[in-house]
DNA sequence: ATAGGGTTAG
């Protein structure tokens, strides 16, 4: 029996009820499914319910839609759902479709709750289904919804267009690949979908997810219709690709931009260590009247944060508020705002910041405890991590790589070594080779070397450039065993190679940032800089500093290596530091894109000594802070 | 009722 009803009194209802007639009786006539269409629906003929009360009806599914999209948490959802089936509505697929789909938004697994609804339901809807196949598909495995899409097809329900785009998310690697290939053919061979634009935007996804980057870009080159998701997605993949250049051409070429897009250029950058073009970008964005929203925000955080700077960091705090993202309300702008000021050495105001948030989540919690192991505050950090357990926010990777951390800075060794043997039986968080590393430099830290080599054995997976690179640290702090050193060393050689280029800024009067690179001659007060340098090394020289050449990984020779050595990026920023600032015991901030070098390390140190200053070196793994020539990481880095 | 942007570590 088809139904068919016309709540309206305009011609078009009428016309639409025509159609739709005649659509049903071409439908019995081939016993065909008919294409897709929003206009139908296939409801459950067993629950017929008279026309008077249809709009009633229509009136409690949409009121408790809106309430499932209130909410965030799975016992608010069983809440609803328990609400859903005292009113009668426990086969209503557009409410019950609705609920699948939130599930999946918040990662409750398929199986078995959603599952359960699903079957619960006797005449099942193609959305119904569908809402069932994009969560498998979104969790995998792939093959579990591609087999759920067979069973639909044998119980002749007749796909929609996004039964398609839904198998079509959850292809992620190459073996998938394939399956989604056959899963595009399928929804050419069925018709009416190969032209859909949804359809295309998924496939370039699926391509570039899959790190077939070129195919998504030939998908959009063949498409006959393109919008603005479709560039967007080929922006955000030449940036996670590391293209920016790529992904700034493509922009250009944007026709019309829009926020999503602009964000993806800012945070692009920002992803890409580039936090000044990031900056630039959001001043554009802004000058040219586009909307700023918690995601824009997110990036512009992310790019001060690498910037260190204290002014930037105020200006982007009091931006966020203005426009009504401040850190009480908003997780995602309070997480980033506590990582930004951990990283521009102020971990009070992090902590603040921290403090004021209503809801915190693991990306909150992890960044402040890394904070605090930044600054070797180990005790606040392994104190935070106990208040942690004790809520529902469950740590992750990274918080154990945070406390560990703390327990390096602390060398708590049996209190990280406890840590390390609980993190997986406890708390479900495997070890991963980052967790390896981080016990090699707090074993090693600790002296002890034959222990942190045992480990070294014992992993499962092959040691990385950090996990030599914490050993390397313990031999040159311990034991003297230089032989060791070098073998290590030579292991590494191939990661060393193909590092970025290693830049140094400092922020200078009214906030501006100079940014340097080795032997960099571009700055406007490069000569005042130059003799600034040459005036502190003669200095340092007569304090019987002699440059360490071994630390230029290069074969040159040894004047070419001096000469390197001795315009070092932070040794550039350390100068230019010295002229603008009043030689009144003021502290100078150096911010580091890389491991901070030996040599520039003990000039460091020595330069904090004869200036009287305090020296701040943040690199891309801690703050160093020289006092009168003694480093707070103690020399080990 | 399908598609694009996000924060922590390395």
């Amino acid at each position: 029996m088809i139904l068919c009803y016309d709540l309206g009194k305009s011609v078009a209802g009428s016309l639409a009820l025509h159609v739709m007639v005649s659509l049903a009786r071409k439908l019995i006539a081939s016993r065909n499914p008919i294409p897709t269409s929003r206009s139908y629906e296939f409801g459950n003929p067993e629950v017929f319910v008279p026309f008077s009360r249809l709009q009633e009806t229509k009136l409690l599914e949409s009121h408790l839609v809106s309430l499932l999209d209130n909410c965030s948490s799975l016992n608010q959802i069983k809440q609803v759902h328990a609400h859903v089936i005292r009113r009668g509505l426990d086969q209503c697929c557009y409410v019950l479709a609705k609920l699948i789909r939130l599930l999946t938004k918040i990662n409750v697994p398929m199986d078995p709750y959603p599952r359960l609804v699903f079957h619960q339901v006797e005449y099942r809807n193609p959305f119904l289904w569908t809402a069932l196949i994009r969560g498998y598909s979104i969790q995998g495995p792939l093959k579990e919804a591609v087999s759920l899409y067979n069973a639909m097809r044998r119980e002749s329900i007749s796909p929609v267009s996004f039964t398609f785009t839904a198998l079509l998310k959850g292809s992620s690697d190459e073996l998938e690949l394939n399956l989604g290939r056959q899963i595009h053919c399928q929804s050419i061979k069925l018709g009416g979908f190969c032209e859909d634009l949804f359809v295309h935007n998924i496939l370039i996804d699926m391509y570039v997810k899959c790190g077939w980057l070129d195919y998504g870009r030939k998908v959009f080159d063949e498409m006959s219709e393109r919008d603005v998701i479709s560039w967007t997605s080929l922006i955000v993949a030449y940036s996670k690709a590391g293209d920016m250049a790529a992904a700034a051409e493509m922009f250009e070429r944007l026709p019309v931009k829009d926020l999503v897009a602009w964000t993806a250029m800012v945070s692009g950058f920002a992803q890409n260590a580039k936090p000044r073009e990031a900056l630039e970008f959001f001043h554009r964005m802004q000058s040219e009247g586009v909307e700023t929203d918690e995601l824009t925000l997110v990036g512009v955080i992310s790019a001060c944060a690498q910037l260190g700077a204290a002014k930037y960091a105020n200006w982007v705090r009091d931006m966020a508020e203005g426009y009504g993202f401040g850190p009480a309300n908003h997780v995602m702008v309070g997480s980033a705002l506590i990582d930004m000021y951990s990283k521009c050495g102020n971990v009070e105001e992090a902590y603040k910041v921290f403090e004021k948030m209503k809801e915190k989540n693991v990306f909150s919690y992890s960044s402040m405890i890394m904070g605090f192991a930044m600054h070797g505050c180990a005790n606040a950090a392994l104190d935070l991590f106990e208040e942690m357990v004790k809520t529902e926010v469950k740590p992750n990777k990274v918080t154990f790589i945070g406390v560990l951390m703390a327990c390096t800075h602390a060398g708590l060794v049996e209190r990280g070594r406890n840590l390390f043997d609980t993190m997986e039986k406890h708390y479900s968080v495997e070890p991963s080779v980052e967790h390896y590393a981080c016990m090699i430099d707090l074993l090693g830290r600790a002296g002890q070397l034959e222990e942190a080599r045992e480990l070294i054995k014992a992993m499962p997976m092959e040691p990385n450039s950090g996990v030599w690179g914490a050993l390397l640290g313990a031999c040159r702090i311990h034991a003297g065993r230089w032989e060791d050193v070098l073998g290590v060393r030579k292991s590494i050689k191939q990661k060393l190679l193909r590092k970025d280029p290693s830049r140094s800024w400092i922020e200078g009067k009214e906030g501006v940032i100079h940014e340097f690179y080795a032997g960099d001659m571009t700055h406007p007060n490069s000569k005042e800089i130059k003799e600034a340098l040459e005036d502190l090394i003669g200095r340092l020289k007569s304090h019987g500093y002699e440059p360490n050449l071994s630390s230029v990984p290069y074969d040159l020779n040894e004047e070419h290596k001096r000469r390197i050595l001795l315009t070092h990026s932070e040794k550039l920023a350390l100068a230019y530091g010295l002229l603008i600032t009043d030689s009144a015991g003021s502290t100078i901030k150096i911010m580091k894109n890389l491991r901070i070098c030996e040599d520039c390390h003990s000039f460091m140190g020595g330069a904090s000594q004869i200036t009287g200053r305090e020296i701040i070196v943040r690199d891309n793994k801690r703050f160093h802070h020289f006092r009168n020539g003694v480093c707070s990481c103690g020399n080990f880095w």
